[in-house]
DNA sequence: TACTTTATTGACTAACTAATAAGTTATTTA
DNA sequence: TAAATAACTTATTAGTTAGTCAATAAAGTA
């Protein structure tokens, strides 16, 4: 049974994104799940070797993602991102592409890695989906997909931030504006 | 001579902005600095207390900055504050507003506050420079200036945090876009 | 000159941290 | 059934952390 292993790396991302990376220890995990600090370093037996697991998490969770959104049209896939994001900042987490920046420099090459990899994922998913979109005339905008998807992210990722300090009205403004925008 | 007490928030300051506000210890000033930890408690007692002079320290900067701006044309302001942002990402330093958001839940109420009142006016000039620069017709844009703005800033806030992961390639490319747009 | 304030050190503490080693129990597997 | 493996606990360690307190030395003030 996995059980445990599964949930401390649920448990992980929710404080990684909650609070931060260098803020949680084991034993916020311990406590949650029940069983002693050990239990913890039995399964991910550095703090690293978890926080991989947590990237690993979010790969899959996103490549799950991109299948899911793949049956609907260009401009729904966008809508669907959008939204994820949305969920992220009512649930009170952050974008894990900003939690790991801020504090990359107490990072493991091997978690910078992952991190790296994984977000080279979203944006190309972002850039095709807005190309796709822009050639099917779902989608309009100016500037190369790439940027355009640098800008998206970016609104994404610190609009949770920004959300934390000045409230999630400002959030969902930009969410707005940026579909607008961009939806034929 | 306020020589130790204004360089602990200096600091500070590199350090939050670099590693993070849970990654840095009174440690790591104290070694900087050449003098114990004791004495850094007796300029800032807490780390909260030291947080807040580090904020205050944002604020009296953007105003400098702000009155220095003011001379120029709002497209010229617009200019300076990208390039603002430059200079951080290219220090490898973050925005002050993602750093703090990121460790939001570890931060004093009193910190907070402070926080929010830095980062709400950091936006109203955003805003009102976009604003008056339409007004003159040196700027262009279509959403609201205050939701212009809130893109414009959380394109800079992530833009520093995606550079480390990414490369600062991708920064250079944000702000070129953004200034390309909304500069007739 | 005597007192007070400012800036500092030295020495310490209590709490927390990641991590380890040895032992325990239950479940597979051969 | 015996051995092996998986999933833990108990107990502990070495290091770090923010924060305190008493002592000191220098500079300013009355």
């Amino acid at each position: 049974m996995a059980r445990t292993k599964d949930t401390i790396v649920l448990l992980g991302d929710e404080l990684i994104r909650k609070n931060g990376y260098n803020a949680f220890s084991y034993a916020d995990i311990s406590k949650q799940l029940n069983v002693k600090n050990a239990a913890i370093h039995y399964h991910y037996p550095t703090k690293p070797d978890l926080a991989e697991a947590v990237v690993d998490w979010h790969t899959d969770s996103f490549n799950r993602f991109a299948e899911k959104a793949s049956s609907k049209n260009e401009a729904d896939q966008i809508k669907m991102f959008l939204n994820f994001y949305a969920s992220i900042q009512v649930s009170g987490k952050l974008c894990v592409i900003g939690s790991f920046a801020t504090d990359w420099n107490s990072m493991e090459d091997s978690v910078q890695e992952k991190v790296t990899e994984f977000t080279e994922n979203v944006l190309s998913w972002i850039t095709t989906t807005l190309d796709n979109g822009k050639q099917k005339n779902l989608l309009t905008f100016s500037s190369p997909a790439k940027i355009e998807a640098l800008k998206i992210l970016t609104n994404m990722c610190a609009g949770t931030q920004l959300a934390r300090i000045t409230g999630s009205n400002d959030f969902t403004d930009i969410k707005n504006s940026i579909l607008e925008q961009i939806i034929t």
